[in-house]
DNA sequence: TGAGCTTTTACACCTTCCTC
DNA sequence: GAGGAAGGTGTAAAAGCTCA
């Protein structure tokens, strides 16, 4: 090989490169991408200003202290992140395939309900096949969620979802029914089976405004041409279950909620509002570390064998929490 | 105007290739 | 295989830029 020819060691290094990018655009940062990759900062800049100048483009708008992705530089992001987090999690991701993983983290982000009623058996079971291995869970609302899922700072997301992003994919895999709840000495505590119209007159204890709850009992009442009446709005479902036990009215809650230690009537709903799914929530291109590979194989153990683009998985399992 | 950041510059060290 | 040359990568220090 002629001196002057392609040379491919250290120029065109671009693995470095690639690497300082992924890391200034994530952190937003170059000095914090050079104390993430322990590198001095003028070192990242350079490795920088080489993969730009390489690739003949501008990744980077440059405004005094800050730096933001160009058009470009977001391009190349998508392409390069998979690419990059993948060698670097090579030996991680080859213990994987020898069934070998036996350390590292893995960072969850979830809501409070799945945090409370579906993730501590799945974490349990996970923590137990698989001690080595840190979990971290990130208590968060679902927009914080999607946020953190975006800039790579948990591995996945665990909840529901009714809107997916285009750059998000959601795939369901536990669902649960709609129930009304209500005190065991309320008038509808016996009825057989429950009609809305029956629920319609009776003041409702929902979760705020915002929360898709009650969008989706705004849009079913409405749907069925019936009025229904807030009496109480509390956050969370503990919360809520707790008002309906005191007798201060009565709610529609999705069956996850329920441990069976509760004094309430519990009365079938499914008739009149749609099941709530719950699932993997990912980012699309994103490379899943060795880790959340196990943790959602164990959730869905046929999930990778489907692809892990597939939109619909088949349902695991069906209500009662 | 100073803080906080990035870029530029100079230099040392390391890796690879070529020549002998 | 050894030594020299070329070039890549790293750091420290200085300069430059933007914003509050």
């Amino acid at each position: 090989m002629g001196r002057s020819s392609n040379r491919l060691y250290y120029k065109q290094n671009r693995l470095k490169q690639l690497r300082a990018f992924c890391s200034a655009a994530q952190t937003g940062s170059v000095s914090k991408a050079a104390e993430r990759l322990y590198l001095s900062q003028p070192s990242v800049s350079l490795q920088i200003q080489a993969l730009e100048r390489e690739l003949n483009v501008t990744l980077f708008e440059r405004r005094g202290p800050k730096i933001h992705l160009t058009p470009d530089g977001r391009n190349l992001y998508e392409l390069a992140q998979p690419l990059v987090h993948g060698i670097d999690a090579l030996a991680e991701t080859f213990a994987a395939e020898s069934g070998r993983v036996t350390s590292g983290e893995l960072a969850i982000a979830a809501g409070e309900s799945t945090l409370l009623y579906l993730m501590p058996r799945l974490v349990k079971r996970f923590a137990t096949e698989h001690p080595g291995i840190r979990i971290k869970l990130q208590n968060v609302t679902g927009r914080d969620g999607l946020a953190m899922l975006r800039a790579d700072e948990v591995d996945l997301a665990v909840g529901s979802m009714i809107d997916t992003p285009d750059d998000i994919s959601y795939h369901p895999i536990f669902t649960y029914d709609p129930v009304l709840i209500t005190p065991l000495d309320h008038p509808l505590a016996r009825k057989k089976p429950i009609k809305l119209e029956d629920v319609s007159p009776h003041g409702l204890i929902l979760p705020p405004r915002h929360l898709s709850t009650w969008r989706v009992v705004d849009t079913v009442f409405h749907q069925h041409n019936l009025d229904y009446r807030v009496t109480l709005e509390a956050g969370g479902w503990e919360v809520v279950k707790k008002y309906v036990e005191l007798g201060l009215g009565i709610s529609i809650v999705t069956s996850i909620c329920l441990t069976g230690a509760e004094r309430l009537a519990v009365l079938p709903l499914d008739k009149y509002f749609p099941k709530r799914s719950y699932g993997a929530v990912l980012r699309r291109g994103k490379f899943l570390t060795p880790q959340a590979r196990l943790f959602i194989e164990m959730m869905d153990p046929e999930f990778f064998n489907r692809g892990a683009d597939a939109q619909a998985p088949a349902k695991r399992k069906q209500s009662g929490g």
